[in-house]
DNA sequence: GTATTTACCGAAATCGGTTTCGGCAAATAA
DNA sequence: TTATTTGCCGAAACCGATTTCGGTAAATAC
């Protein structure tokens, strides 16, 4: 009867046949087309739950095309900050992608073509229903790519223009906004930021986030006190440099990434800076190296698997056909304390 | 004639047609049939080949039961002295993957029965068709499973028990070997060695090499110099704690696992010791941290790309069919100096 | 020259589902 | 009461492949 492939597996044909059915109805019963009597309804839904019928995916994909399989592509030439996350991040998106019966494809790619050329090939094949973009540019050639396929996405981040566009995002602006306060809540007034790569839209809205807590704070922004395009520590440590041999240096710095706030430890080593003294450092991702420094980074501190959860939730709905405009979240950083931050040196008589 | 589902995917009955066969002989040609003529087989796979016809994996497998993709599951209950890695190892694998056609499937779990479930879930899913399987245990469940589900499975690491496995490592024996030899050349002859976890076949082979590159030097190996289960920065900084404790304590120690070794840096600044001078440390891994720490931590550097694509190959090579004995490759670990290690303290005067 | 292989290929069944189409019975409209 | 709609379901086509089965033509055996 059936193949030696198919030992154990019940089909819907086992399903149908043992209900007395055309297997059809059953199919149509358990996807909730609107011609079945809920009562037939019903009786399939327990029959097959009883049996234990499960679908098999690639089979419903030769006709309906899809295959409950969610798509990451991983982009390595990125800077590496974010890459002791992707265990949390990959173990978040599962989670949720098995309880609900999906699995998730994983590609990678060394450019931004070939993240887009990854893409295409797994839509094409099949091997992904959708997509979620981590890392979301400012302008992204992965949004474009996907809306001309008309496949589903889903954003770790958003984008300067939202339209058609589903998001899960972590407000960096309001963490950066509280960092100036707390800042100078302590007595700090010249205050430096060094951003990130400007192409990552976090890096526009954490730095708006810095200028609206400054605002607040009723201090203006020093253009030579704001620097941009720092990921590493080598790149972190060189802002620093700068800032510090100015005139009038700052007495604090706030990073958009804790692997180029990093970059200062060197630097006061160097310059015999004690940090959190004489110069306080906040930074923002909650990043283990941060909390194992000494003194510790304050950071703002991200839930990545929690991210990675939402996302693969949000993707699912998208892919079912929900309104990407109602599938936009926001999350926030929360605060974690260290070492590296203190009163104003001034203030210290 | 082509569905909305099918715009621009060219099948295999696109193919028959143009050649005016019959699509039957065409997927016979394709797959090597013997009753195929060599002519009609080269006019097909050069037709094929023109159009661009890629068979869709979910089609075939509805017959054949084989999606090409490797499947591997995340455990992350494990130490996770190789989160960092994982990015590596996840490049190499799909690199390799997508390079042949193939995909990669991603699940996750948090305890060894949760990874058997997840496993035989994709099995029976037909969401992979074999497993890439990390972190060899000493004996491993993993292995049971899929032997009794006859799934295909390449090991990273190596188990007591080898019959039926295919698998890829890496000599830690070797490593272990050259670092006693090392430190004996540098004048060292108490030596201690701090094993990782017992459970993971790695620890005996590193052991192993330990001891016999004792056995090499003409040195006998004191077992109160031997300690266990030390994976993580706490539990390394213990077992140090122990080593330095004892009357004649060892001039070096060598540790299985870099993230163990580094927490001997928090011991050496209580202990008002010279890493490098008063005290020697060599490792194995590679790790970023290690390179990273003051003074650098000297270590044997793994390849954990190359692994995830040798892995990769060897699995494709497995599914279709090989013979695991003919599937097993051993790679070696680099050492990579650093100022951890020194000559030994009573050689300077 | 006929009978029997052999080589090669087409037709059709199959895999496990979805979706279209049509038909029957009951319910409503006329 | 008859005509028409509606609700519900079965039969069959279909998705894109693989695989089995059988048949024709050429090659060999007799």
């Amino acid at each position: 009867m059936s193949s030696r492939l198919n030992k154990e597996r019940v089909t819907i044909s086992d399903v149908s046949d043992v209900l007395g059915m055309a297997k059809s109805t059953v199919s149509r019963a358990l996807n909730g087309y609107p011609d079945i009597s809920e009562n037939t309804r019903l009786r399939v839904q327990r029959m097959a739950d009883r049996m234990g019928y499960r679908p098999l995916a690639q089979a419903q994909a030769i006709r309906t095309g899809r295959v409950r399989a969610l798509g990451l592509i991983l982009q390595l030439n990125d800077h590496d900050a974010h890459r002791p996350f992707l265990a949390e991040f990959l173990a978040g998106i599962s989670y949720i992608a098995s309880s609900e019966g999906w699995t998730l494809t994983v590609a990678s790619a060394d450019s931004d073509a070939a993240t887009l050329k990854a893409m295409r090939l797994l839509v094409e094949d099949r091997k992904a229903d959708g997509f979620i973009l981590p890392r979301a540019l400012r302008e992204d050639p992965r949004v474009e790519l996907l809306k001309e396929l008309n496949a589903p996405f889903v954003i770790f981040g958003r984008t300067k223009d939202e339209t058609g566009c589903a998001w899960f995002d972590v407000a960096g602006e309001e963490a950066m906004r509280q960092a100036v306060q707390k800042l100078t809540e302590l007595g700090h007034r010249r205050i430096g930021f060094v951003n990130g790569g400007t192409r990552y839209n976090y890096s526009w809205t954490r730095e708006e986030g810095f200028r609206r807590g400054m605002a607040e704070a009723g201090l203006t922004v020093d253009p030579h006190l704001c620097i941009q395009d720092a990921v590493t520590a080598i790149s972190g440590a060189a802002a620093a440099r700068i800032l510090l041999a100015l005139s009038d240096a700052p007495t604090a710095i706030i990073y958009a990434v804790d692997a180029a706030a990093l970059g200062v430890w060197d630097i006061a080593k160097e310059a015999d800076l004690r940090i959190g003294r004489d110069l306080s450092i906040v930074a923002y991702d909650g990043s283990t190296e941060g909390a194992a420094a000494s003194p510790s980074l304050a950071s703002f501190a991200v839930n990545i698997r929690q991210a990675g959860e939402r996302l693969a939730h949000l993707l699912i709905r998208r892919i079912r056909g929900e309104d990407p405009t109602n599938l936009r979240e926001i999350e926030f950083a929360e605060f974690r304390p260290g070492g590296s931050i203190g009163p104003a040196p001034n203030l210290k008589t």
